[in-house]
DNA sequence: GTCTATAACTCGATAGAC
DNA sequence: GTCTATCGAGTTATAGAC
């Protein structure tokens, strides 16, 4: 089964204006239009909305999982964790304007009912594990997995409060504030040898 | 100008539908058929879906201030911040089905690129002044404001967190660890005399 | 006059046939 | 890839009930 050009475009789309305008408020004429193909090779390519719902979650896990993995090569797990929430600065414009992705998304299809809701909420698992993998590696053993659903609780008030107040002192300073909790949280990374 | 019991009933359910399954997804049936009354009675009532939607703000924004002005009788600011706090708690079971009605609220406006989204962050202001108001009274000077957008953002994170995971006890935990924090602030109260 | 119900209109959505 | 069917949304018009 290739991959045609035509359902990437399709797909790269769908996650971006389900993103900026909300899944239920995208229709398959906003993303066909914005790609410039006719709604019929929509349907060649996706039977149903919720088709491409399901693409799109699946290509976000896919690409959370890519850019963890590649986290996984820096040397100390604080960075590890310091490049987590510095996406909140990377991203701080369409945060500002959008909230965060993840979280939005979820937020939504928890009111929509949506089938979809459990595997969307697939990401912020992720994240979880691979944060609490770097907990457990500065030798938080019991505590790690609250820590890490606590980095994730923190960022996304953030970009909750940050979307909400269109200011970006504030992102900044809570994110300065989550950098300063990280600074101050003991380090008992084992020494090697 | 009276207040049409049906007025009110058609606000009410709208508010609750609003947050329930968000603002757009609602829809006129939907309200009309909860409250038992025909499509076109509405318009005797509102001129339009956006005429709802300001009336539902203008009831929480009313609702919100009732609330802190009843708070404002508990003797110590640390108390009035902890009711605060533990709105989380009280309301956690739609806070995990649905997350926070104000959160949520100005994230879909936000991305519907809708004019009353500045009027939805509004009950974001009165929240963050009033708190900024006890942490003054803690006699945090400089960054009563700073502190009041603290805890706004920590219980944002916590209701999109627990909505998420539908973890009551990510949820208690994280409200506890909020609690810890406000307990090891300094407070400088002034003392009378 | 205030409130309510019925019905029809317009538009844009998904869905689907050709 | 075009073209159409069908449905439901917001909205409007109009007329009946209190």
């Amino acid at each position: 089964m290739s991959r045609s050009a035509t359902r990437e475009r399709i797909e790269e789309k769908a996650d971006a204006l389900f993103y900026e305008a909300g899944f239920e408020a995208t229709s398959f004429a906003d993303i066909a239009s914005a790609i410039g193909i006719s709604r019929g090779n929509f349907y060649h390519h996706f039977k149903s909305k919720d088709e491409i719902l399901e693409a799109v979650i699946t290509r976000r896990l896919s690409a959370t999982q890519a850019m963890l993995e590649a986290w996984d090569t820096d040397a100390a797990p604080k960075d590890r964790i310091l490049s987590f929430i510095r996406i909140l600065i990377t991203n701080r414009t369409k945060i500002m304007a959008f909230g965060c992705p993840v979280g939005t998304l979820t937020t939504e299809l928890a009111k929509l009912d949506h089938i979809a809701e459990a595997r969307a909420a697939q990401i912020f698992t992720l994240f979880r594990d691979w944060l609490a993998d770097q907990f457990r590696a500065l030798g938080h053993r019991d505590d790690a997995d609250a820590l890490a659903l606590h980095v994730l609780a923190r960022s996304q008030g953030i970009a909750v409060m940050a979307s909400a107040l269109k200011d970006e002192a504030f992102l900044r300073a809570e994110v300065a504030a989550l950098e300063a909790w990280l600074d101050q949280l003991p380090d008992h990374t084992p020494t090697k040898g």
